[in-house]
DNA sequence: GGCTAATGTGAGAAATTGCTCACATCAAAC
DNA sequence: GTTTGATGTGAGCAATTTCTCACATTAGCC
């Protein structure tokens, strides 16, 4: 029995070359039939025949179908979450409504990049849920963010700020995921930003 | 070929008391499985079973799985698209600051009420999406709300009142439907409304 | 070339699920 | 009590889907 693994772990580690463009051939088709057609779409077969794989190569390097959508969720979440990070140490001074605007800034774009996973995938199987959760609470960009507030303290007038952080967190990216779901009349993204940004700096400080 | 019928009529109507006590039993083990284990869970057996029937009767009066899911979403846009009607035009008259704050308070209520609904099928069922959906953008309650704001027309600073509707709607929701899906640490119902009503309130009119 | 381990194949086994149908039971009217 | 239509039953069909396994092919090494 060996340790580290668990019901996601690949079966078999790829060692040549070939077999990892098979790796990265189901990975694509799975992103690719979730994103146009949805998880119910997304069956092993069809996707072992998008990828151009036979279902049994399928089955060598991943021990079910929740493996490859857990990979794919990783994945999203590990590189997501670099990015927002690098994202928020480089706007630690920056003014407390130049910092909030280009974080829903930043937030809109990833969210739009990473659709399949923070959207589609995370409400039509809800198991996966709480790992996409991840992204948005996890502790270090809490802190982060707590940190960036705590810089202008004395610009919020708001008491509670842990309080406030979850409240904003929700109003922002239920607003953005709302604009990315319908496609918005009369709304771009310049104008979503300026108007979501508006309303939590408001919120803050009036 | 009789008319009046789609592909989600029930096949037969009940017409003794027991009948009607069978259809009642399946709706409600329903509802009961998909809110508690999710819409993959409610199998039309596992349903049958739960409501303490055969397969056989659910199909006397459903043609199919998803005719059982309708008749559950139908049955909650009516009900709450009623009530919401009503609230809206009770409060008509009262100052912009109370409305809002009325009003964030009774998307609360709904949005927990029917939260099978409006939360989990509708994001786990795309198809359901639409219908769901109309009910905060149907077109009568959509008059209704703009008829509100325009009576406190002169208090809001913000000039396009169409787009700030939209972004309202979906800060809105997206903070309620958040606070209702993780439970939200150091944040009660009253609590809540307050933050949101204010965060709206200062948007409109600061 | 010859050997070995890694990789690839796809028919089909096993499991699941929506749904049917031949039959059984019950309720109401006479 | 008999009849008749409404209601209830559940084995199992048909279609789909996940996953296995015996075998074939390929790459790397001597």
């Amino acid at each position: 029995m060996k340790a580290n693994q668990n019901q996601f772990s690949p079966r078999k580690v790829p060692q040549q070359e070939r077999a990892l463009f098979t790796v990265e051939s189901i990975l694509t088709a799975a992103r690719t039939i979730i994103q146009q057609k949805g998880y119910e779409a997304a069956t092993t077969n069809h996707i072992a025949d998008v990828a151009g794989v036979s279902i049994g190569s399928l089955y060598q390097y991943f021990p079910s179908k929740e493996a490859i959508v857990a990979a794919l969720v990783e994945d999203a979440v590990l590189r997501a979450g670099e990015r927002t990070r690098k994202f928020l140490i480089e706007r630690m001074n920056v003014s407390l409504e130049t910092g909030v605007r280009e974080i829903i800034q930043h937030l809109l774009e990833i969210r739009r990049e990473y659709g399949l996973i923070f959207r589609r995938l995370a409400r039509e199987v809800p198991r996966f849920r709480n790992i996409s959760g991840q992204l948005t609470t996890e502790k270090y960009l809490y802190n982060t963010v707590h940190t960036f507030y705590l810089q202008h303290r004395e610009e919020i007038l708001v008491e509670d700020l842990e309080m406030a952080m979850f409240v904003i967190e929700h109003l922002v990216v239920g607003a953005i995921d709302a604009y990315l779901d319908n496609d918005a009349p009369r709304l771009d993204d310049e104008e979503l930003v300026q108007q979501v940004s508006n309303a939590v700096i408001k919120y803050l400080t009036k």
